[in-house]
DNA sequence: ATGGGGATTCCTATCATGGGAAGGTCAAGG
DNA sequence: CCTTGACCTTCCCATGATAGGAATCCCCAT
């Protein structure tokens, strides 16, 4: 199949599938006489496995190691495991910072009566006169 | 105070300094005859804003906006309220999209024995052989 | 006057993704 | 046979926030 129907079964553009083969994520994919990207189920199977992991949050050189160990059949799972609890790790983290975030700034506009007066808890905890 | 100083007096880069005069989101800065930028109190707080406000998870246009409501007296408390609360919003969700991620990934993690077998759940459940 | 730290501008990179231009390929239909 | 239009190719540029680095210049203390 050309890109495009690829694309479609994968749900990753064409742009994003030449790119990924660009940085090395996928091999090069065959070519037809006419110079176009010819893909397989292998393909197809390849660039769900991509999409799945993005969609999980992990980078593309994450993924660059992920989809080596899913091809290597031999791999020991510990090593999966480790990668993917590190990960989840992260992402916890990152969720957790920006709960804190939020937070803040909840309380700063719980403070702020939010009509038509000038005075403004939010900006005054920006500028520093508090906090 | 040369940028050096303001970027040690409000713990944002003298890089960033200069970006954010290059981008608008400050006046271009005085100059002295040695063309050094040179900043005062006002620059200083206006910089600690600005870095609280990136703290909070603020965009550089969202800031944009903020500091234009900030050094306008007359404003109306309730815009900003409601800026800061479409802000915490988009946090929350950002919060619950990134811990959705994790949690999807500990469940296959769980699944997985992670030791020296070469079965692994977080692999397949990425293949699409499950889930 | 010299050394070194700080300043200037400008170019490049990151990360994942998308837009668009200029041109080649292919199938359907007048 | 030739056109049309959808698809493909490569290449360049943009995003958003931040950082690294080069070449050059300024300022201050020894």
């Amino acid at each position: 199949m050309r890109i495009g129907e690829a694309a479609g079964a994968t749900g990753v553009s064409a742009k994003m599938i030449r790119h990924y083969e660009a940085v090395g994520l996928l091999p090069a994919a065959a070519r037809r006489d006419s110079g176009y990207r010819d893909y397989g189920e292998a393909d197809v199977h390849a660039l769900r496995f991509i999409r799945r992991a993005r969609d999980l949050g992990f980078s593309l050189s994450e993924i660059a190691g992920l989809l080596a160990l899913w091809r290597d059949k031999a791999r020991a799972s510990a090593e999966v495991k480790r990668l993917a609890l590190a990960h989840v790790e992260a992402l916890e983290e990152k969720a957790r910072d920006l709960s804190a975030m939020a937070s803040t700034l909840r309380h700063l506009a719980a403070h702020c009566h939010g009509d038509a007066r000038p005075d403004c808890p939010i900006l005054e905890g920006l500028a520093g006169e508090r906090g």
